[in-house]
DNA sequence: ATTGAATGATACGGACCCGAAACGATCATG
DNA sequence: CATGATCGTTTCGGGTCCGTATCATTCAAT
């Protein structure tokens, strides 16, 4: 089944969680930031800084850099790749496990509240 | 009629709009910029930029220094309150509505797309 | 006119991010 | 072993944003 809404119920489904993140006080993640954050829960690990470069058309220091941040706040962790030392796998994290599972939730609970 | 969507699809929307948002080369806006935006573009005016961090539960300065990025991309613009001069009104301006209008858009192309 | 409240902008030191370039470490190939 | 390619990180100057406090302007009430 798939999703089907008009134009003004996806930009209010955006502004509600948008909204709804600002005034919980959440880490204020950029668009890049989320999109990194989605990618390594979301896809099939393994998960490296080339891959997630490649796959948003960024470059790697833009991913370093993004994962610096979200190391900080134990969104993500990195480890070396024992069999290639030349890679980091990026690995998820209880903290950003609970994160994204929590964040799937405002989304749904704000489509819900959706005005026909 | 409410949209129901599992966890699962709620994410996966979320992923596929931010990457497609990052792919494209968007401005890197953060949360708070996107729902700063939003609001002024889908909530009835008049915008003030107390009334903007009052909403949102953030501090003015967050609202001036939002509204000076977004401005520089000429995504909104402000205007003083001749009734009321220490009022400043927040405007909309074309490249915003447009900037709105093709985001909407992504959003429901993601949804329509989005596997069972 | 004077005082006080309200509004939005600005100053400050600190932190983060940008793109481009260079770097060290590691691997694969000869 | 050398050599070159690959991977992730770091550096650089410049810009943006943070929270807190303060500012100038404007209005409202005495």
């Amino acid at each position: 089944m798939a999703i089907n809404m008009r134009p003004s119920q996806a930009l209010r489904l955006w502004q509600q969680v948008a909204v709804d993140e600002v005034v919980a006080g959440i880490p204020d993640l950029s668009t890049r930031q989320i999109a990194i954050l989605l990618t390594i829960y979301l896809d099939p690990p393994p998960h490296t800084v080339r891959g997630l470069a490649s796959r948003l058309g960024v470059s790697k220091p833009v991913i370093t850099r993004a994962l610096d941040t979200m190391g900080a706040l134990d969104l993500v962790s990195r480890r070396r790749d024992e069999a290639d030392r030349r890679n980091v796998l990026i690995r998820r994290t209880v903290t950003g496990a609970l994160f994204v599972e929590r964040f799937g939730d405002v989304v749904i609970a704000k489509a819900r509240e959706l005005p026909t």
